[in-house]
DNA sequence: TCCCGAAGTCAACAGATGTTGGCCTACACT
DNA sequence: AGTGTAGGCCAACATCTGTTGACTTCGGGA
């Protein structure tokens, strides 16, 4: 059983990423990861050192956002969430960043760079001030996040049944409104 | 050091429920538990059984609803996003819900019978369609526990850094969309 | 053909975890 | 004063965890 170190390599980390996204960081053993891959559990030790290192390597991520300008105003709500529901079934990133981000302080910390750097840069194009547009890209990681989670993770019966057109339908005109609308005055 | 069985089982309750909320199912050891009530780790096995047990029983909650008929239909919205953020931030109710709901099947089991026996009659109250119900009250959880997904547990510096009434201001108008506005058609 | 480095296996370590059973020991009752 | 019981502790178990180091084996270049 002889294979270029790239091969096995990437099959640990095919392995690593499933079990991260259905398990969670400490319930997701290297031995798991490792039988998983048909391999020794000390080759993921010799190829990335140790399991944080596995998972830093393991939870890099490009959320690969639309380009939200060539979409017209009125319309980036729809845009928005239609990528995220994609997004969410196509790969198992954001199930990562989830299922881990919530007990592992390192998967937080993941989770939020990997927000602030790609959610926030694309809503900062949207509005005009940075400040604003940091809350404004929180209001609408909030739904999306939270949608995911009753959906996908906790499989509340009535978000599991919902269609993909239901869920766009309810969920852009609130991410409409926390991108382009007028900021509500707190009284 | 002589206690009635009682006390001890409260202070173990306590100490479980702090555990839990903080570091999730797994994370939250049983030596630790015992460790914060003072007591040997037998003694949690005494009163109950085992880990599942105990976290049966530190996970029992009354969401503790308001009487949304009491409020005027058209600032039910406002009246429940208040009323979840001095929930969440009383006790530890809803954080040990999401933080062991996410990684154990068991605990997302509970948190989907908690929402679907209290947020559910609520909503079938202010809708007339229990169907429709369900769906609303879904998606009243998915923005109201991604808004405490990202302020405390993943600690979003910008949802964070938003004050209550700010949230409130913002996430009101959604909900109250949610509770009672007109459905969308998907097309 | 030989051989050296890279790919892979094996066995074991130290520590942690859920769980068990035996043993004290204080105290309310007779 | 004697005693039974209930609260509590201790030591140990089997298992699992991340991690380590020594060993084997394949395969290409000299």
């Amino acid at each position: 059983m002889r294979r270029p170190a790239e091969v096995t390599k990437a099959a640990i980390l095919a392995a690593a990423r499933e079990r991260f996204a259905t398990d969670g960081y400490e319930k997701a053993t290297i031995r798991a990861i490792a039988a998983d891959a048909n391999i020794d559990p000390s080759m993921v030790m010799r190829y990335f050192g140790n399991k944080d290192r596995l998972f830093a390597a393991a939870a890099e991520f490009d959320l690969d956002l639309p380009d939200l300008n060539a979409t017209p105003r009125d319309q980036v709500g729809t845009a928005l969430v239609r990528h995220f529901l994609t997004r969410w079934q196509v790969d198992d990133a954001l199930q990562i960043l989830l299922r881990t981000g919530v007990t592992n302080e390192a998967a937080a910390e993941r989770t939020r760079v990997v927000f602030a750097a790609q959610l926030g840069p694309l809503i900062i194009h949207l509005v005009g001030d940075p400040g604003q547009a940091q809350t404004r890209a929180a209001l609408v990681a909030s739904q999306m996040l939270g949608m995911a989670l009753c959906r996908y993770i906790l499989r509340f019966p009535p978000a599991v049944a919902m269609s993909d057109d239901e869920v766009i339908a309810w969920l852009s005109p609130t991410i409409q409104n926390y991108l382009t609308g007028e900021r509500p005055d707190p009284h």
